[in-house]
RNA sequence: GGCGGCAUAGCCAAGUGGUAAGGCAACGGCCUGCAAAGCCGUGACUCCCCGGUUCGAAUCCGGGUGCCGCCUCCA
């Protein structure tokens, strides 16, 4: 059974979807006036395994993840760069999906955009308005916080906290400085729609409520995020989807903790930010998704690039024994036997799902992988080969912790652990590999080392072993 | 001030009350012409400190110290 820390309830609780054998997930994606950062993509990758373990499992899981294409920052950004706010947020959502593609992210089955669910946002601001939860002020539309008696049980804050931070910007007409804007008038030149109120827009809440109810219905089995959306953002959906629709808005909230440099946490305000495509010029995106999933997703996790420098020699050692294993199936002996060694490996699928039904332990999980590539690679030492079916038992082994986990991306079904090696640089490497081996024959030293050297400084590893020479990317 | 979290080897990090996973780094060895990769082996007399519960605690309870986060846009 697998078991979920909740924000909610503030404890681990067994995973139970409302509907059996179905998840519905939303998870709080990328305001787009920006390339996404480092913390970005930890809550990317942290929901993508949580989705791809759930379909490990057998769920059948929609997953949505909205675009934040139509706020404040955007325009701001966009008069910056003289651009117009719908090109710039165009521009940052394609670059969105080259990183995130990059990085072994899955495609959410819906990407829905602000600014295509207007109808939606005007129709929920308006049921609010009717059950007297929202009223007018001069073209704004705010959420009265005080008809909502539950406000504060996601965040475990008190209203009588919350007045002291509570504050109410010049031009705004909250009646209540706890209230907050499900609609904002729209100021001259700004990108705006008409509603029965005026031209304006939605305010930043309002439209994961709209998307995550038109897309999962009223009652979504997880809803995910970083820990700082917990409040005001995610208290904010709770209180408009549920005074809307009468019903719990999510079964499960789901958060996760930051990235920190240099003790202090990444953030846009400190200006401390990595972006993920500055990161993965230097480190392979291999790597830092396994820097991101090496801790628990809700402890803060330090940035730091000795860290990926180490995470990308990890990685060769899965690596080894992948390619130990592709090449190991041809030579098996076809016979039975490998009992024990079988049993291991089911105790080693048990034990993995173990580490992930425990609210999602990557880094118990990240253990198990390594344990058992270095069984794997200790087989490449014994002769004879364990039997065929032992040696077939670990590939689907492999194969499926690297599903869960994504390091390695999967080109038709198999995982990928190395660049693509095109015909022509086989062939090169082959024909310098070939006349370098001519040199070792008469103990021309000298060439052969450079021969190796030079491969080297274009990112080619040569490897000399009993079968043979091998080479890999660097 | 209110609320929450964390303190485990040089660094990162897991850990269900029963005797400390895993990764990086380091050091021996095997393999190699030398390497690389891989393999074999070596690490915490102990889990921030002090008390307590228990036959037994890194794990539970109380107190202390230090660090971090949220309370305002932020993943």
């Amino acid at each position: 059974m697998i078991q979920v820390y909740n924000t909610l309830t503030k404890r681990k609780e067994p995973f139970v979807p409302r509907e059996p054998g179905r998840v519905r997930m939303y998870v709080c994606g990328p305001t787009t006036y920006n390339y996404i950062h480092l913390g970005n993509a930890r809550a990317l990758v942290v929901f993508d395994t949580v989705r791809r373990y759930l379909e490990y499992r057998g769920f059948r899981v929609f997953f949505v993840q909205n675009f934040t294409d139509i706020d404040d920052k955007i325009i701001k950004r966009a008069a910056e760069e003289k651009m117009d706010p719908r090109e710039l947020a165009l521009k940052y959502i394609e670059a969105y999906f080259e990183d995130a593609d990059q990085i072994n992210i899955k495609r959410a089955d819906v990407h829905p955009r602000v600014s295509d669910h207007l109808p939606e946002i005007i129709e929920l601001i308006s049921l609010l308005i009717d059950k007297g939860f929202a009223y007018v002020a001069e073209g704004d539309v705010y959420f009265a916080v005080r008809k909502f008696p539950e406000y504060g049980k996601l965040s475990g804050r008190q209203l009588s906290e919350l007045r002291a931070g509570a504050r109410v910007e010049p031009g705004e007409n909250k009646k209540d400085p706890l209230d907050f804007a499900l609609w904002k008038k729209a100021k001259p030149g700004e990108p705006s729609w008409s509603s029965p109120w005026g031209e304006g827009r939605p305010g930043w809440h309002i439209e994961c409520s709209a998307m995550a109810l038109k897309y999962l219905g009223p009652e979504l089995d997880i809803h995910g995020g970083g820990s700082d959306l917990i409040f005001p953002h995610h208290e904010n959906e709770i209180a408009q989807s549920e005074a809307a629709t009468g019903r719990p808005f999510a079964r499960y909230w789901l958060h996760n903790g930051f990235i920190t440099v240099k003790e202090e946490k990444m953030s846009k305000s400190l200006g401390n930010i990595f972006l993920l495509r500055e990161v993965m010029e230097a480190y392979p995106p291999s790597a830092v998704r396994l820097f991101l999933l090496s801790t628990h997703y809700r402890s803060p996790l330090a940035y730091t690039p000795e860290y990926l420098e180490g995470a990308a020699k990890a990685l060769s050692r899965l690596r080894s024994s992948w390619l130990f294993l592709l090449e190991a199936q041809n030579q098996a002996e076809e016979f039975s036997g490998g009992a024990e060694q079988l049993a291991r490996l089911d105790e080693w699928e048990q034990d993995f799902a173990a580490a992930m039904d425990d609210d999602f332990n990557t880094a118990r999980a990240l253990a198990l992988f390594f344990d058992l590539a270095h069984e794997i690679n200790s087989w490449a030492e014994l002769r004879p080969l364990p039997p065929a079916p032992v040696l077939r038992r670990a590939l689907s082994l492999w194969v499926a912790f690297n599903r869960v986990l994504g390091l390695f991306p999967e080109r038709r079904g198999l995982p990928v652990v190395e660049q693509e090696r095109t015909e022509v640089i086989e062939d090169l490497v082959k024909l310098l590999v070939e006349i370098r081996q001519e040199a070792r024959q008469r103990k021309d030293w000298a060439t052969a080392d450079r021969i190796r050297e030079e491969l080297k400084n274009l990112g080619i590893i040569l490897e000399d072993t009993p079968a043979g020479t091998r080479w890999r990317w660097a």
